[in-house]
RNA sequence: GCGCCUGUAGCUCAGUUGGAUAGAGCAACGGACUUCUAAUCCGUAGGUCAGAGGUUCGAAUCCUCUCAGGCGUGCCA
């Protein structure tokens, strides 16, 4: 409907260049919003004030011209105002907006979606959590948080490829190795000291356990140089196993699982190295390999290959980065926790010294969460080991009220994550707020079927008995979607949706306990069915791309 | 010290990329179920958009400075 309008604009816009009645020739970006107040009409453009400059006319002496031309589409239009300093206020012609429900239906679980990526190739990097421990619910923020903008931008026209990129070859695996070595022998009756650097938690003595298991005591009395590098392996693969189950719980499925160990492994990291040195960002400083990330507003030079030798974790990412674009991708986007957002000019060089765009890497920085039991902190610390895992959070939870609550907020605010309030079955918790629109509709359904009421063809069904206030504003809103899911991609911003959600199960609650849908008008119970499986079908399409289930009956 | 993020109603937060009278939910107060789901709705009240300058027809939004909170600042990952 908005690009409709917009079409039209630019066109009368056009025509009055070429009548003589405008002069500049100027063609401003136009701008159609919804106005924030329902007198100001369906959409309202602000061209007029952008034009009054190069014109040199008063904003509503230019107003009144367009608008004379814009008159000739008598029925797109109920009627069109200028406004205040000079907006133009468009109000839609009522029957038009009518009629856009029967698109709805016709378009169903396509609602929404739209064409703007073109089909570019886009990488969704998300969690990647070291396999050294289970994910917190820190991961859980990034892993809804990529996945929902995967499913966006999937849904706006992009091809999507969600990865998962294993922190396997640092020496955190070693520190893994050891830490469950030692649990291990302790297990086994020798006594230990277990430092203070090694990994603390009581999952570390379960994977022990396991290990048990599978070889008794034969690695009891080895050296830790042969132990080591076979408990961090198989600790690796347990944890990895177990991320990988959380994560389906949690409904995330990553398409890639990418090991940093294969970077080596294929010369890859070396390659990138020589690359980068190739194209001069690379000078020797004391011995160590430099990259020169000043070059692209870094506060200093980071090192890629210490003097020692051995490369760092920078070095790895040179290579990883290198791969993505390689492998064809458009637009790379990582999803990180803010704690890092450090590295975000270091990573930015990168991909400019690839030769390519800045913009073609986006980094989604996910601000910490703080949990909460009725308000009161939960005490949290990875060190100690002491820290609320995602699974035990989607256990007391559920999964909807997790993925929908990590979504509510936008990702660079920080967000309280109550415990207490993600399970209440009340009007404070706004998922089942939204969920319960969609079961009422399925409700109404089913007692329209057993009436014998339900309309087999929405398509002849006719709408001009949709009257009311309530309906008339359900219906605009309703058509909005398809924007909100475009701005929610392009802006890399999911918490549009749920706000959007939100306001429509909102306009839909208000609706319900005004009017009545099955009555004695049948023609009227026919349009308000029909304007409720539009209804339906776009709370179903959103909380779909959140990843939360749209339940038939609560 | 420097850098990034945040600061909007008592609380938790939106704010359509610079638009018209700044909006929701919760909490408070007062109402609505003999009907398709009351996990709902309607109404009342609540504001120096942290503060001060600037940019322009127009600023919560852009620029500068100040204040407050969080995070980061390794030849760790």
């Amino acid at each position: 409907m908005k690009k409709t309008l917009l079409g039209h604009v630019r066109k009368c816009l056009e025509n009055c260049y070429t009548e003589g009645t405008l002069s500049s020739g100027i063609m401003p970006e136009i701008v159609i919003e919804v106005p924030a107040h329902a007198e100001h009409g369906d959409f309202a453009t602000n061209v007029a004030m952008q034009l009054a400059k190069p014109e040199k006319k008063a904003p509503r002496q230019i107003a009144e011209i367009l608008v004379k031309e814009m008159g000739a589409q008598k029925d797109l239009f109920e009627k069109i105002e200028i406004a205040g300093p000079g907006f133009i206020n468009f109000f839609i012609n009522k029957d038009i907006w009518r009629k856009s429900l029967k698109s709805i239906v016709l378009a169903g679980d396509n609602y929404g979606k739209g064409t703007t990526g073109n089909g570019k190739r886009v990488q969704v990097e998300f969690v990647s959590a070291n396999p050294t421990g289970p994910l917190h619910i820190g991961h859980g923020r990034g892993a809804a948080t990529g996945d929902a903008v995967a499913s966006i931008l999937t849904a706006a026209g992009f091809e999507v490829v969600r990865e998962y990129y294993i922190n396997d070859a640092g020496n955190q695996m070693d520190t893994l190795g050891r830490s469950v070595y030692l649990r291990y022998c302790e297990l086994l009756g020798k006594t230990i000291e277990f430092p203070e650097n090694c990994y603390q938690g009581d999952y570390i003595k379960d994977i022990a356990r396991d290990l048990i298991t599978k070889f008794g005591s034969r690695y009891l009395d080895t050296s830790d140089e042969e132990a080591i590098p076979v408990f961090a392996k198989l600790g690796g693969d347990i944890i990895l196993q177990g991320i990988k189950q959380d994560l389906e719980d949690f409904g995330v499925v990553h398409n890639t699982w990418f090991s940093e160990q294969t970077l080596f492994d294929s010369g890859k990291v070396a390659e990138a190295i020589s690359y980068m040195q190739q194209n001069g960002y690379i000078y020797e400083n004391e011995g160590a390999l430099w990259f020169r990330t000043t070059d692209f507003g870094d506060d200093k030079d980071r090192v890629v290959v210490r003097g020692n030798g051995v490369t760092t974790y920078f070095a790895s990412d040179i290579a990883y980065h290198k791969e993505k674009y390689e492998r064809g991708f458009d637009w790379v986007i990582d999803v990180w926790g803010a704690d890092h957002h450090g590295y975000v000019p270091r990573l930015k060089g990168i991909v400019q010294g690839l030769g390519r765009d800045a913009n073609d890497l986006k980094i989604i920085l996910v601000q910490l969460v703080s949990l909460l039991r009725d308000g009161v902190p939960v005490a949290m610390s990875t060190r100690s080991g002491e820290f609320v895992t995602l699974k035990e959070v989607v256990d007391e939870v559920g999964r909807d009220a997790a993925r929908y609550f990590f979504l509510m907020r936008r990702s660079d605010s920080q967000l309280d994550f109550d415990l207490e309030l993600a399970k209440s079955q009340s009007a404070e918790n706004p998922v089942y707020y939204v969920q319960y629109a969609h079961a009422r509709i399925c409700s109404i359904f089913e007692s329209a079927v057993e009436k014998g009421i339900a309309p087999e063809d929405f398509s002849t069904i006719p709408l001009i008995k949709l009257d009311t206030a309530e309906e008339l504003s359900l219906i605009k809103f309703l058509g909005q979607f398809p924007e909100v899911v475009e701005g929610s991609a392009l802006n890399f911003e999911p918490h549009r949706i749920t706000y959007y959600l939100q306001e429509l199960a909102g306009l839909f609650h208000s609706f319900y306990n005004k009017h009545r849908v099955i009555g004695e008008d049948p023609e009227l119970s026919a349009a308000r069915l029909l304007l409720l499986k539009c209804t339906a079908q776009t709370l179903k399409n959103g909380l779909l791309l959140l990843g939360v289930s749209a339940p038939e009956r609560m």
